[in-house]
This record gives structure tokens, sequence and C-alpha cells, in this order.
DNA sequence: ACCGGATCGGGAACCGGTTCCACAAAATCC
DNA sequence: GGATTTTGTGGAACCGGTTCCCGATCCGGT
């Protein structure tokens, strides 16, 4: 393997400016750093990553903690994550963090505390205070993609908005009947994306003066999943108790699972149930879903952007995170749903 | 930042020991030991891992090379992988590799070229021998899993004896106008999974004396997902000629499309119309789809156990890659095939 | 009591880059 | 035309570990 020692020698010239000519920083005459990089191109040099980083502190990769890599929101993110980062010539190192337990301490307090990552980019987690603390005590910034950390800056959709944007979408269709299937699992965190918005669809509900409605409950924790809005569609939908007239559901997925529940209960959507989702599932178009869109590719890009920005390495665009704004989503009204029966 | 001459001079002994100490190496007295880390623990430090991967040569650190990470199966492939490498204290640094072009030529001459992976795990990629070459030209072993990598080892179902077997599936069942949604694609290789898996339906088809079944052709390119199914789907099953009474899909996804394009067409499944997949995806069961198991999340856990007993790493299991044993599959029959009509 | 091997610890070189500093030559300024 | 400033280059220190080599102890065996 030849180093840059080696390159030196070839060019004729020395260690440093080698070096400098290879990085462009400092001053080389234009003729010697021509000579440089040729000789560097006849033996094939290539720079160590490591050596660099241990001098300069910095790594070039980014690491990205995230829940899930197989369910479609998680992957767009880590997909257009992924794609920022390559073209900024960064690595992205990837955790799939379990929801707890002792491999997520193992996560920040072994490997993400070590210095081989510049930054962390925490997607749809909720962070404990102290795995915050273990990042940033090592001067990493850390910065929170849809789920909670406290202290960190935080780029998000609004969720309550949206859900609440949702429930007015079923309000306006005449609808009174409305459940509401709830993301389950680390929900329990008040801040939370699932708990904000299962509050956007209360607030609708109750400024219209309405409850969730249906058995055995009109609010139902379901699993983020197709299987998980299915069985909770089942429970919902099966019961011989009245049923809703219509279901907002926290994700396409659990969307997807209740339409198929409905299907095999011979409950017609959307004449006899209305389903709206959330996400904007690559899917949703394909099964006429209406939903509440957000961009998570996008969104995965936004973040890489941000992290540049505080790397340094930015273009100069606006810091989206600390200026606080939402980002985007959109009501898109396909043929899941409609006005209310009566 | 505490280094290790830090740790030492606490504890009162020299770097070399420190560092014995805390790697394991080498002879240390006990009760050494417990000082040199309790030293450790009191200031907190963590050791620097460039620094060691610099003089080691070893970065604990594996390159996964994918092609999607939004599809089913390369999603769990790469969540064992994930937690495979977590807990042999390895990173795993994620490359999203496009088909072709500049961005992926840059991947393998940039980003793999330099030191900062030991192995390169390749999954459902077709690598050209000039990209093999790259990687072990610098002395880094790599795996193709699923996809094919010249001169290189790999790791595999029988991609065509899995097809010969779902197709003779369809046949025992007395189908005889069978047609084939075959994945689009890299397809184009020889070897490539898709080429082997329209191999092995027209293995068994030939056998049977019979020839692909449907307008406008009894074997069609389809996008691996659920809308590709879709569209080719209905352009097999809408066709006005002679349909056929069975589908064999390259994939799951594929099959959910096809599903879905029967349903629009009021076509039966499976009175009219069988189905059969490839995969084994977590929602075949839901959708009651008959279809060949493979089981990628375990795939990705025994392509890093591989890769761990090539580093040296290993706990002495079997080398399944260069023992040439294919992958596990299996036929999970289900409620998508029956009997042909007649 | 003496010897050989196992055990323990320190000094120093080294991995492969980057950067600070010194110095020289060339360009610019007044 | 001398004083500055800019430009270009080399030497050497340094980042934070690991490892080789060497000397010192300690142990059991004879």
């Amino acid at each position: 393997m030849p180093a840059i020692g080696d390159v030196a020698r070839l060019a004729g010239v020395s260690k440093s400016t080698a070096s400098r000519a290879l990085s462009g920083r400092g001053y080389v005459a234009e003729e010697t750093r021509l000579r440089v990089e040729e000789a560097a191109q006849r033996i094939g040099y290539i720079a160590s990553p490591d050596a660099a980083s241990l001098v300069t502190g910095r790594t070039k990769n980014v690491g990205v903690v995230i829940p899930f890599v197989n369910r479609w929101f998680f992957g767009e993110v880590l997909e257009g994550a992924e794609r920022a980062l390559l073209s900024a010539g960064y690595d992205l190192t990837l955790y799939n963090l379990a929801i707890s337990g002792p491999e997520r301490d193992r996560v920040f307090d072994f490997f993400l505390a070590r210095k081989r990552v510049d930054a962390v980019i925490a997607v749809g987690v909720d962070l404990e205070e102290r795995e915050v603390d273990t990042i940033t005590a090592r001067g990493k910034p850390i910065l929170a993609l849809g789920g909670t950390a406290p202290g960190a800056p935080r780029l998000a959709i609004d969720d309550r908005a949206a859900a609440a944007l949702a429930t007015e979408h079923l309000l306006q269709l005449g609808h009174t009947r409305i459940a509401h299937l709830a993301g389950a699992g680390a929900g329990s965190a008040a801040r939370s994306v699932q708990a904000l918005r299962t509050a956007g669809f209360q607030d609708r509900m109750t400024a219209a003066g309405l409850e969730p409605a249906g058995e055995p409950s009109g609010v139902i924790q379901a699993d983020m999943s197709l299987p998980g809005g299915y069985s909770a569609g089942l429970q919902l939908l099966g019961h011989p108790g009245a049923r809703p007239t219509a279901v907002f559901t926290a994700s396409d997925e659990i969307a997807f699972g209740v339409m198929r529940a409905a299907e095999r209960l011979g409950i017609a959507v959307p004449s006899a149930l209305s389903v709206i989702g959330f996400d904007g599932h690559e899917h949703a178009d394909l099964f006429g879903l209406t939903t509440i869109e957000q961009y998570p590719e996008e969104q995965g890009r936004i973040a890489v952007e941000t992290v540049m920005e505080w790397l340094g390495e930015g273009t100069g665009e606006v810091d989206l995170a600390t200026a606080g704004v939402p980002l985007a989503t959109r009501l898109i009204v396909r043929s899941s749903t409609t006005a209310a029966p009566h």
C-alpha cells in the first residue's frame, strides 16, 4: 500500500508539500501540484482516512440511528440520507436501534461515544437526556428527525396539526362516528410522534363536541405495520356494537391493514367506512388511500444538509432545525374517504 | 478528551502497559490491569478506533453494498447484518448503490477502496470483475449475497431449483396455462438472480411440454415491486386473449400487485387464478399467498458470520460461502393456489 | 544455590497523514 | 530600491494508539 511518503519521493517533494498538493490546503505551485497528482495517480495512492481523522479530528462519517429499516418511512429516510451523504463525500454508519435494552446502551456508550462519527442523526427515536448528553459531551452535534431528543435540535413535521387536518377532513365529510388507530410502542413519551398525532385527533374531536367512536374503544393502539392495522381493524370493525363510519390511522401501513380487515368483514370502503392514513406511502395511490403526505426521503436529505451546515461543509442554506420551521405535509384526497352515510 | 497516556499516568504505569491492560493482549498482572481499568473508568476514557486501526490495519467496520433499502428482502438482510455486526463489535457502513453510473464508480473507486472497511458484503448486486478487483487488490475480502461477483465467494439460495419447485407446484395442481412475471432490471446478466428464476420456470415448463401462456407474452418483465406487479398484472390479465390460470411471480411484492390487479379486474384468486410468489414476505401470510420462502434476515446474519470467520473473529463455524451450500428455502402453500379450473 | 522459562513492565519506534514554523524567493508597495 | 507582503517549500512535531525489544522479577526444578 503506497503512503503519502512514496508519492512525495516520486514527485521529488516533501511529505508536507505532497499533503498540501493533494488536499488543496495551503500554498502549492500549480506545476508542483500537477506533478504530485500525477505521481499519486501512477502508484495508485489512496489516502488513509484513519490517519487523516486522527490528526484532524474529523472522520467524514455520520452515524444514523434508526429503529427500523423495514418500515416504509424509515427506509425512505435512510435512502435519502445515504444519497445526500454520499454526494457530500461522507460515509453513513448505520445503527439499527432497539427500543431499549442493553444493546441500545451499547450503541450509545460504546459505538457512538467513540470518535468515529462527526455527527449523529437520530430518526424516529425518543432519546433520553442521558443519551443525548453522551454524544454532545464528546463535542458531536446530534439532530433528531421525527422523534425527540431533550436538548438537541429537532427537525419534524407538525404532527399535531397534520393529525388535526386529517380529522377535520373526516368531520367536513359529515362523519360523527370516528375512530382512531394510534401507533403503539414508544408512544408513552408525552411529546412523541405517536402522542402528538393522537392529540391532534383529540383536539378536533373535542372542538367538534364529539367523542371517539367505536368498540371496544374509539382510540386503539396498533403496531405501526400492516398486520398491526389488520388485527386492530378486526377488533374495531368486527365488534357487534355500533361501528364507526370513519377511521383515522397513525400510518398508511396501519390503514392498509384496516382496509384489508374491512374487506374480509365485507365492509365496503369508502361507502360504509372512510379511511384516512398518514405518511404518503408509495402504495397509497394504488390503493386509493386518502392520506397526509410527508416526504421522508427529502427529510433525510434535509437532515443531512442541516448537519453538513453545522460541520461547516454546508452550501450556506437556511438552518431549518434551529429555525424551527416544520417540515412539509400535504393532505391528499383519494377514493378511500367519502361523505358519511346517513 | 482523555487519551491513553492520561490513563497510564493516573494508574502509574506506562502507555504500553495501559494499552496491554485495556486490550487484553500480552502479559499484565491482574492487579495492574484492575488499576488501569479503574483509572480509565474514572476519567471516562474511550479508545480512539482511528488510532488503533492506523497501526493494526483493522477498522472493525464492514461495508454493506445494497441496491435498495426499501424493498422487503433487502431491508431484512440489512437488519440481520446490522444486528450480527453490532454484536460482534463491528460498525456497518452503508452504501446504497445505484444500478450503474458515476456514483457507482465513486463508491468503488473512492469509498470502498480506502482503508475504512475490513470487508465488503454485496447484497443482490451483480458486480463487474473490475469492481471486485478494486476491493480484493486492497486485500479486503468481498462476499456476494444473492447477486454475482466474478471471482468472489458467493452465498445464495438455489434460485433456479426454487423457481422450478414453484412451477412444479402449479403443474401438480393441474395448471397448463401458466405465466411468469419475471423481475426486470439488472436481469440482463445471464447468471443473475432474475435470470436464474426465469430459467427454473422454463426448465419445468419445457419438461412438462408446455409453453408459457398469456398475452401479450407468457413471460413478462415487471419491476420488483407492488406497483410493478400491478401494472404487469393488468397487462397480462386484462388482455382479451386466453388468460393463464396460474402465475408464478419473481417476488412476493410482484405477486401482491398481481392479486390487486386481479381484484380490480374481477378475477377471483384462487378459483380463477392461482398465484405463487417468491420470498416469504412478512405480509404473505395475511394475504394467503403461496410462496417460496427464504430468510433474508438470517441470510444477513450468516453473511456476517462468514465474513467474521475470514477476518479471524469467527466462532469456528462452517464456512458456508466456500462450502457452496445453498441457503435455505421452503415452499409454503397457502390459499392463493388451488387446482386448475376445468 | 543455580538455571531456564514464564511473567511483568518500560522505552521507543511506528502507523500515515496534517499542520506549525522557519526560511527563501518572488511579487507588491511606497 | 528597500521594506513588506505573498507565495512556495521543507523539517519536524504531533494525533493516539500498538507492538517490538529488552531488562527485571519471580517461580519451580534439580
